[in-house]
DNA sequence: CGGGATCCAAAACGATACTG
DNA sequence: CAGTATCGTTTTGGATCCCG
């Protein structure tokens, strides 16, 4: 690995912040484990996160696949078709994304219970 | 666990998506890890993460503080003391960003090199 | 010291329409 | 089908000053 390179993401301006912090956009963990399962075109990972526009998604896979996470394949046919699935690299992401996924879903209440409370007081 | 409420992030409307997205907050993951260690003031908070406005600061600590992840404690002296520390919950968290720390720091070479070489296309 | 108040810039997100 | 273009809105972040 690249330990010996010593990034760390409470220096400023290090590229692994930078990196920490574009990993949260909004759309990013959903676009990683919607294609956990394999190759998705554009349109089925569209539906499988749903309400997010064209563009957005878009603009969330490009980044994605820049980053080296994500690749992107078209396939010269009537009607064209594109497939999006995760890289090696990105696949590493998974299990880190699969952590906080659980991690939301099992303490949604909980927070949920947390916001009540804060805003009854005062 | 609440695992048996279900919650799905796949699903729009559901409060976990919301939850989830809000993990990655830019300063969300920093403060966090930051607080790691144990419970800091807001100037030591402050110089910890660095190049975080008082503002954006406080905002952030202000959401962690209404989801129940992060306790502030003020001590009534001249002048004012007031710590930041992490709930329970907000422990559970640490390990999932743990990771997502750790990724970044060891990958960050590797999404480098993926940009320059995107880049290079074209 | 720990912010709140104000104002502003920039980025992210979204709705809609349209095209190769 | 897989986007792009355009436009507008919303959200986020930042700079600066001030106050208890």
């Amino acid at each position: 690995m690249d330990s010996h390179e010593s990034f760390n993401v409470f220096v400023q301006n290090c590229p692994s912040r930078e990196i920490m912090q574009r990993l949260g956009d909004k759309w990013t963990p959903l676009v990683l484990l919607g294609l956990a399962g394999g190759p998705l075109r554009f349109s089925e990972l569209r539906q499988r996160i749903g309400s997010v526009t064209p563009k957005v998604l878009t603009s969330t896979l490009r980044t994605l696949e820049r980053d080296g996470l994500v690749q992107r394949t078209v396939f010269a046919q009537v009607p064209v078709r594109v497939d999006y699935e995760l890289t090696e690299v990105g696949h590493s992401l998974l299990g880190p994304m699969e952590t906080l996924r659980k991690w939301s879903e099992n303490h949604a209440s909980k927070v949920l219970k947390a916001r009540d409370e804060f805003d009854a007081r005062d």
